[in-house]
DNA sequence: TTGCGTGCAAAGGTTTTGCATGGCA
DNA sequence: TGCCATGCAAAACCTTTGCACGCAA
């Protein structure tokens, strides 16, 4: 018979990574930040693990990755997956940082408007609108 | 009397940089692709000379510096002041890579819906749609 | 002549890779 | 026990800075 592997194993280190980004509560932290914490709660995690597991946890849809405009160092925020982000808007202010879901029709609109005039099929998944929302808007 | 000292002299290099991004007529360069564009041309012109005057030339408003998501190089385009009010979307295939940009009307709707249903003022500069492009849908 | 522009080399900072070792299942 | 995960060090990358020389006005 066939032997079943695993496609990842449960270690410390990433366990220790996805509970601290949760904490966050939707915040935004770089790579050295995480680091520091480690360091400082004296979890010794390396920066080439905290890499490995980002990217990971990126690609599974657990965290979103964002290149904030002036800086060259990514940023890394959870995203609870009590929602389905498949099927609503991510609006990222880019003033606050808060990350906003919206629920809403258009999104069909979006969708279809670019796969039958653009030929492009659009991930919502991985699509962020920045802008800037309506706490920060200036005199208002 | 005050000697008048000029701000900035006009250098052969300056020209050619900015010629290059006008002729392009739009789409997004790396300061890599501006580097070897010259390189191949046999024109001498130092990269730290690149980054200083795309700096310079961003600065004026005459091109735009984008950091996109994934990437950790800038991409720089030429605007136009003539069709500068017209923005663009920006879509990128997440599996070749490609950065398409888009002059579409759909963007005045997109921008419409977000400001009033969702009082939300979208950045279509930093905006970049993600999915598949037509060369890279399976199965076509 | 003045002082900004240029370009080489080196520094600075972030992210990735190679490789031997550690640890989960 | 079989592999994936880890972490150190080094490499790879992109961008900025220092400095002497070049060149526009």
């Amino acid at each position: 018979m066939v032997h079943k592997r695993p496609a990842s194993y449960h270690t410390r280190q990433g366990q220790c990574i996805l509970d601290y980004l949760k904490s966050l509560g939707g915040s935004h932290v770089t790579v050295n930040q995480i680091v520091r914490h480690f360091e400082d709660a004296e979890e010794v995690i390396g920066q080439t693990t905290v890499y490995r597991h980002l990217e990971k946890l990126t690609a599974q849809g657990k965290i979103r990755k964002y290149v904030l405009n002036a800086d060259r160092n990514a940023c890394y925020q959870y995203v609870d997956n009590a929602v389905n982000c498949r099927d609503h808007f991510h609006l990222k202010c880019e003033i606050c940082g808060s990350l906003i879901h919206v629920d809403c029709d258009f999104l069909d609109e979006i969708e279809g408007h670019f796969r039958s005039e653009h030929d492009f099929q659009i991930n919502m998944l991985k699509t962020v609108f920045y802008g800037t929302c309506k706490q920060c808007v200036p005199g208002s």
